[in-house]
DNA sequence: TATGGCATAAGGGTTTCCCTTATGTATTAA
DNA sequence: TTAATACATAAGGGAAACCCTTATGCCATA
């Protein structure tokens, strides 16, 4: 971040929606000289305009949230708020959504399991112009549908696009075909066809299959790895 | 709690995975006059023998966690240290866990989402002997079966019929309602009867809420036996 | 500039859902 | 014994969901 000159404070924005976690980074970052955390928002749409006020330097934001994903927040910012970083912190798996974070424009990936100095270290290195993804969280990502046997289990959820995965992970919540479009936002042919195709990638054959497989992969959250 | 004197602090003991979270709560419960974070650990294994030594008042811990859950280490505590109250916090929507918290020995149980007034209000009221939990987590299903006072912790599932919950469980299997008829021999709209029947005894509105439902109570045990 | 991946969504046939109604059987109450 | 009740069975019919196909516009990238 050339721009900014040593004296002034970065500004961070946090966005989670569970309170205590977001105290917790506070507390955490708050600690670091120059730091200030100039704002926070418990989903993507508040984060949006707030962001927008606030003019933070760095985003840290959970991809998890009710409503609007955080890899849309990301997308977002990259097309409103260019010159904003974004750090990614989930809960989930690095291989399924760290390459996602990547090519939406966020600047890292880290597991809500990282330890506060390593967080604080990585912020650091994104202030300095790095990204933080590692190479194993990038890794082995199939390239294409050729190779692979499906063995049975259900292990395709790397090859779902970002908005598959959305709808994926809403029906394993439980809701209906009509209720995913809705809170997306889209027709409820674009669900039909979204959910056809995630039966197609993962091979199931009935809509009752792929609604287990999704309850099991937000339940469970042991899907392809 | 009434073998505790006024001046003496409350001992709050943290479990979770996630340490941006624990420093959350450390924070927000810091705050509060006479109360004392007096451990925490990222596992229930850790826990339980830090809180053999640590003897807290409370244990304020996390569902889902690698290894050992949240729901097991209420278990533990229950039979190697009843006196500890634990109050969990999960992620998850209420009604999948709550219930099962109770039955468990647990004293309360609240959403990630609770902002930190109420956390600590609910930390109050159980340090005062209440229990906390919401009617609408432990059961927003069956409402006025004839014959039955409430008693908190009962729900639906017991007034299906044989037949019912023999269809409710290959539900919660992933499987169709075709599927369903073909293994139990009966005619489709047999299956689909018995599938409304269900429904309307739960108090589903959607075929995807039912779903979710049979898969809950197959994956995660009881709905309240 | 062309190619391919992605999100969007409509057309149209098939299946499931859901409310109602109905039959035979077994158990319980009068 | 008879009436009432509960259960399993299942059909009719309209509404909704599913599923396969096709198509458009938007990107990125080769």
């Amino acid at each position: 971040m050339p721009s900014k000159v040593e004296s002034e404070s970065r500004k961070i924005f946090l966005v989670d929606d569970h309170p205590a976690f977001r105290a917790g980074m506070k507390a955490i970052l708050g600690l670091e000289e120059g730091w200030e955390i100039c704002g926070e928002a418990g989903n993507a749409r508040e984060a949006l305009t707030a962001i927008d006020a606030a003019q933070p330097d760095l985003v840290l934001t959970d991809l998890s949230m009710p409503g609007r994903s955080g890899l849309e927040l990301v997308k977002d910012l990259k097309a409103v708020a260019p010159q904003v970083r974004v750090l990614v912190m989930s809960m989930h798996e690095d291989t399924v959504y760290a390459l996602r974070v990547l090519q939406a424009g966020g600047y890292g990936y880290l597991n809500k399991e990282t330890p506060a100095d390593q967080v604080i270290d990585a912020i650091k290195r994104i202030f300095e112009g790095q990204m933080m993804f590692k190479p194993e969280q990038l890794a082995q990502r199939p390239q294409s549908l050729p190779g692979r046997e499906s063995s049975g289990v259900v292990d395709g959820i790397e090859f779902l696009t970002d908005r598959e995965l959305e709808v994926f992970e809403l029906l394993g919540h439980g809701k209906s075909t009509r209720e995913v479009a809705d809170e997306l936002g889209m027709s409820g042919r674009t669900a039909e066809v979204h959910r056809a195709n995630i039966r197609k990638k993962l091979n199931f054959k009935t809509a009752a299959e792929l609604t287990h497989a999704a309850y099991q992969w937000v339940y469970h959250g042991d899907f392809g790895t």
